[in-house]
DNA sequence: CGATCCATTGACTATCGTCAAACTCAGTGG
DNA sequence: CCACTGAGTTTGACGATAGTCAATGGATCG
């Protein structure tokens, strides 16, 4: 079976083929179609199951009381979205499909059985929560203190290396079904600077987008708008860590 | 023994008095004073031990290539700073005081056993991993869409929750040893524009700072500059929730 | 009593937000 | 086949929030 969150998983772990069989059943029982913009979770909610992203994109978000919105993580084939629901009462945001998306339900009694009886899928799920933290922590410092350029740019970097590492990527070109309202939101700026941004990428050759088909033309440019490069003001340091720190940052992350 | 980290985690659960001697135990094995300005744990490394902050004032953080920094959490009194030892091989950031501290070293082994036997007590070191996970959300949503006068109001108003948790308050002042430069690193913000919005806050009668300890003169005032107030377009929802969602989610994470 | 670290001020700048309108394009129905 | 529609993208003019730079003031500490 072509199951995303194995091969996700399995960029930390090798999975026995016993633990594999059963994490391919895990996705396989129960699947639902969610339509763009509906809700998978909804804050305040508890849900008895946990929600797995098969395919399309999915994202944690909060709503302000003004009506905005801020996305602080984009769901992509592979995600659980919601395995806090062990410990925790209620959820403390929703995940909702961005794009059409197919979903997996597993009830919380057959999670929780295997996180207790099969160590290396819990070392997995584990392992799954802390690249997450790691990725919110990312987010927190590209917001702090990346400028609008910038974020744009290792948001698209960040998809590419996140698509890639699921597979559902073909060399350069990757499927990313969202609108710049939508990326407005989750780099906490507003759409029309968004644009602004994004021609600017595009003006400068490093990305092309046809639709919702995101192609990244210039890698190494693409980490340099997104500061990614060594500084260097630190070569000497360099020597010792030939690559930079955000480098080194995403891709143990990732 | 007054063991903040009990404390802390009395939130979510009660401890067997076993499961509470142990943990006093393992916080009261190996201390270390830290000084300020001083890294406990440093990005890439991996250390053998977890450490848990019992006194002063630390910080997750990260450097960016042209020497800025920003804080992505602030750890407190009862706070552990690297669980994530047990799976991943380095840290992604640093841990540095901010304060002079003093900071329990536990060992990874004793740890991984007591997570291991004490069901009680790997749960609630869970629990103490996902309200971080939802700190670091509830920081994005800041840091994307509030303006900076209001994450100001933010931050003071969420170590003032979480610090009443862990009980070193006294009812509305509380030391919080910050500079406004770290507290700008915090919160994305220049040292120049916290300190204008500090200003502000005080002008407004919500705040009063002496060197640093910090008290909270109007509660709600602070809680509505941090747009922490039920909007009331929302009315017909309050009636079901009461609270404002900003606060619901706050005390839910506290 | 300098030295140093922080806080504060002011003048100037620029990044980004706001508002509003026009444009593109795919889908729909007469 | 061709208006009609609506969602999404693009443009421009303007405004405001926050950053930059540089100097001053205040407190604490050997």
């Amino acid at each position: 079976m072509n199951n995303p969150m194995v091969r996700r998983m399995e960029q930390y772990t090798r999975f026995s083929d016993e633990d594999r069989r059963l994490l391919d059943e895990l996705v396989s029982q129960r699947q639902r179609h969610y339509a763009a913009h509906e809700d998978i979770v909804r804050e305040g909610e508890h849900s008895p199951d946990i929600h797995i992203v098969l395919s399309g994109l999915a994202c944690r978000y909060k709503l302000l009381e003004n009506g905005n919105r801020q996305i602080m993580a984009f769901l992509i084939p592979g995600d659980p979205c919601d395995s806090e629901i062990f410990i925790l009462k209620t959820m403390d945001h929703s995940i909702g499909a961005i794009a059409p998306s197919l979903v997996a339900s597993v009830s919380g009694d057959v999670m929780k059985d295997l996180l207790l009886n099969r160590p290396g899928i819990a070392l997995a799920f584990w392992w799954s929560t802390l690249q997450d933290e790691g990725i919110l922590r990312e987010r927190i410092l590209d917001e702090g203190r990346r400028d609008a350029y910038s974020r744009i740019a290792f948001m698209i970097y960040e998809m590419l290396l996140r698509m890639r590492a699921v597979g559902i990527i073909g060399d350069t070109a990757f499927d990313f079904p969202i609108t710049q309202a939508d990326l407005a939101d989750a780099t906490g700026l507003t759409p029309v600077h968004v644009n602004r941004m994004l021609q600017r990428l595009r003006d400068e050759g490093l990305i092309a987008t046809q639709g919702r088909r995101w192609t990244v033309l210039d890698i190494a440019g693409l980490q340099r708008a997104a500061k990614f490069e060594a500084n260097y003001l630190h070569l000497d340091r360099a020597r010792d860590e030939p690559e930079s720190e955000a480098g080194k940052r995403l891709k143990g992350l990732i």
